[in-house]
DNA sequence: TGGATGTTAGTTAGTATGAACTAACTTTGA
DNA sequence: TCAAAGTTAGTTCATACTAACTAACATCCA
């Protein structure tokens, strides 16, 4: 379990990725940033890792459960896919930071334990939206002429790169409604 | 222009950079990789800043290149994207590394000046691509129930993440052979 | 109940390392 | 012969992390 010290840590951390890129992040930063003096960080967490495998976990909890949700509702496999996407930009609407993270795959390159850790959330997400599409096009519910891996490395490609492009412009478009209408774009793509 | 070291310099970095992520390009990295001592590298360029800078020009002769001399071949829209996108596929074959740069807007995000470039290259490749969609859609010959500038969303972030997928497996699959299959079925979205 | 003991979370003052970069000198090749 | 390209030996600064200590609080038991 984590104590309220942490978690402030963590989210100082995420805000520093967001703004100052990875290399902002730095434990004087973070202590800064709390109020606190350099060493104190070091009764919260062991070492600077082990700050960056906590954020992992944060963006696990909060991006990897909109999928496994998503997979057991009882609605149709474009609905899913809509409400998908709907919560992705609220997500990132509501915590910008966040996404700075998420779809930054670089930060962790440097450490082979965290860029396991973030694979493996990938890799998960891209299957579970991929049996998603797989369901659809089983109730002819989805076009059928193209294979399901490829449906999904395209929604899960264009979602990222919108986003990142939000991230690039500082959040100057509005996330959730100009999202509405690529979402709409998207569907209509998959009908068969 | 550039000296041959110079060259030598940034090919080193490029690599660098692919091997070992941006926190792997230092100085010493880079003089031990041409065989040189830290202070030669100063002879070549001024500082850090000015190597980064002559990255990004390989990578606008390499990417954007791609992008520009498709605009005005004499084919089909279709085909024009087909070709794009195998030429991308060819291209980090040849080079590796370069797609490590490529795709990575982290490793610039410190440096205001980089950010620019790197955006400016990226939204010109954007706009390139949604206007040969656009003269697809006028011919009839692409789609026209949903807008160009989504459809670019579309196929951008597919290739970006198709790339970057193949990255992080290390290379493993075959890049061109299993990209012609999704281009396949990109261009199969396409049509009307 | 209140002193002894332990814990938590902080401090100041450091270490070791590695980064970018520089001054001053030497080698080398057209 | 002299400028280009290299060297050695440094500087300065930032980083992650540690040692030693302390104030404030919690717990235990005679």
């Amino acid at each position: 379990m984590q104590t309220e010290r942490q978690r402030e840590i963590i989210e100082a951390a995420i805000h520093l990725i967001h703004h100052k890129g990875i290399q902002g992040l730095t434990i004087k930063n973070l202590a800064q940033a709390i109020g606190v003096t350099e060493p104190a960080v070091y009764r919260h967490f062991e070492n600077k890792i082990q700050i960056l495998i906590a954020i992992l976990d944060v963006f696990r909890g909060n991006t990897a459960n909109i999928f496994e949700q998503e997979q057991f509702r009882q609605v149709s496999a474009l609905e899913k896919i809509t409400h998908l996407f709907n919560e992705h930009f609220s997500t990132f609407t509501t915590n910008p930071a966040l996404a700075s993270v998420v779809f930054s795959e670089e930060i962790f390159k440097n450490e082979p334990l965290l860029l396991d850790k973030i694979m493996s959330v990938m890799s998960g997400n891209m299957a579970i939206l991929r049996d998603i599409i797989q369901e659809g096009q089983a109730n002819e519910e989805i076009r059928n002429d193209v294979p399901a891996e490829h449906l999904s490395w395209m929604l899960m490609g264009t979602l990222r790169l919108y986003i990142k492009n939000w991230q690039l412009q500082q959040h100057t478009m509005n996330l959730k409604s100009e999202g509405k209408k690529l979402i709409h774009s998207l569907s209509r793509i998959l009908l068969p």
